[in-house]
DNA sequence: CCGCAAGTTTGCTGAAGGACAAAGTGGTCC
DNA sequence: GGACCACTTTGTCCTTCAGCAAACTTGCGG
């Protein structure tokens, strides 16, 4: 097994602050992994037996009602931490993290959580600031639930997309990750035929051009103004 | 000024494992307010400068769209600590907070979350798991407002606020604050006159008994039938 | 004790969007 | 190359619930 390389952890926001010798043993207790498009990384309610950081790829974490439907609760992208549940004091993952492309992860022992963030201040501190973060986008998603029409809301979801993994492409902005309409209806509380139809609609109107499971944003500021920034 | 009393604290999830000598010396640096029912404790975007927690009585913590509309995001009961921004390396509060009914809260100088958290391990730990707990509350709720009819949330959000605060009368259990259609609507995401219809429907149906800002359970389990638990 | 404000009830209407149905379109695996 | 499967599109119907309107009730302050 070839040792890995530091400079995948140094830019990082967890590891920012951290000196070339304390990112090298880190890393030391890192085991890397690569998972296919559609594998899963952790199941809803399992044992929380180690914590994630996406290096490449993207992640989609769900939750699945007792209906069986399911919901998207987030996206992770790389650089970001994921399956942190021991930061929560728990000891189950709250929900399942599944491979939105092919990706590649770290991952560490739970019980290295409680070392990284007594000996390294600066993980703890950037830890706790991305929870925030999160418990801020989801108050955002509900408040869109609770007062947006559906179109307000798919657009602000693409939106979301686009902005933590657009890249440009020359007819606009493309989400890098593999979407179906039924994804964007998981994410957005309503169904793939109504997605199906706003995303036609949007096409007629020269605002997205997507293909099977791949949407490129055209013209982002007419989507912005549908998603409800008063417009 | 007189001393608070250690009995306080003694007991509360963030200071059970504390001794009687930190607790006092917690409880030096804390500064006791009551706020009257509607009195703003903290504001939305304002610079955060103390963490609370809740003696006695019960908080709304309320986000506003930028349509002026209100979400009700969490509602806090004694013993609980609320305007943790710092815990989350915020410096603004993320929402605003009103008193549902007359209470008292304590109060500390967020340059104190620092001390607390590493002079007391066992504070930090029991803050991130209520921190872990609202995420998981908040992750229900997209959930339901994701999947679910109006009846089975506005059922649901009954069913919280009397496992959180539900205190015994005669009739059956009394949410024990005052709770208008309107709020349990920024609860839901539905319009008061919805609740209204509701909440007259399941009267007469002798599953509760309201008045104007109080509502009483009759028959809860009827209630977690209509919420959804696969009825 | 009166008047007002805040909260509640109820009726009516219409639109949004979910449910159901069915056919079209790539992509992939053999 | 063919067959299957996953994804997508589109149509029709029908329920739910928001929107609008108006009357009613209760509590409080003057």
């Amino acid at each position: 097994m070839s040792k890995l390389d530091e400079s995948l952890l140094t830019g990082l926001p967890p590891f920012s602050l951290l000196e070339r010798s304390q990112i090298r043993e880190i890393l030391d207790h890192a085991l890397p992994k690569r998972y296919d498009e559609g594998a899963e990384i952790f199941h809803e309610g399992h044992d929380a037996e180690r914590f994630h950081l996406l290096l490449d790829g993207y992640i989609r974490v769900v939750k699945t009602t007792e209906g069986g439907e399911q919901i998207i609760a987030l996206h992770i992208s790389p650089g970001q931490l994921f399956g942190i549940a021991p930061a929560l004091n728990r000891d189950t993952y709250p929900a399942t993290a599944i491979a939105a492309s092919e990706s590649l992860a770290l991952s560490w022992p739970v019980r290295l959580w409680g070392d990284f963030t007594t000996k390294y201040p600066g993980f703890a501190t950037e830890s706790y600031s991305t929870l925030g973060q999160r418990l801020g986008e989801m108050q955002t998603r509900i408040t869109e639930l609770a007062t947006q029409a559906v179109e307000q809301r798919v657009a602000a979801a693409l939106l979301r997309m686009v902005t933590q993994s657009g890249r440009k492409v020359e007819e606009g902005i493309e989400i890098a990750f593999p979407v179906t309409r039924r994804n964007i209806s998981e994410m957005t509380g309503t169904t793939l035929h109504t997605v199906s139809r706003l995303l036609s609609a949007w096409e007629k109107d020269g605002i997205v051009h997507s293909t099977r499971k791949h949407i490129v944003v055209t013209a982002p500021h007419r989507l912005v103004l549908l998603s409800g920034a008063q417009g």
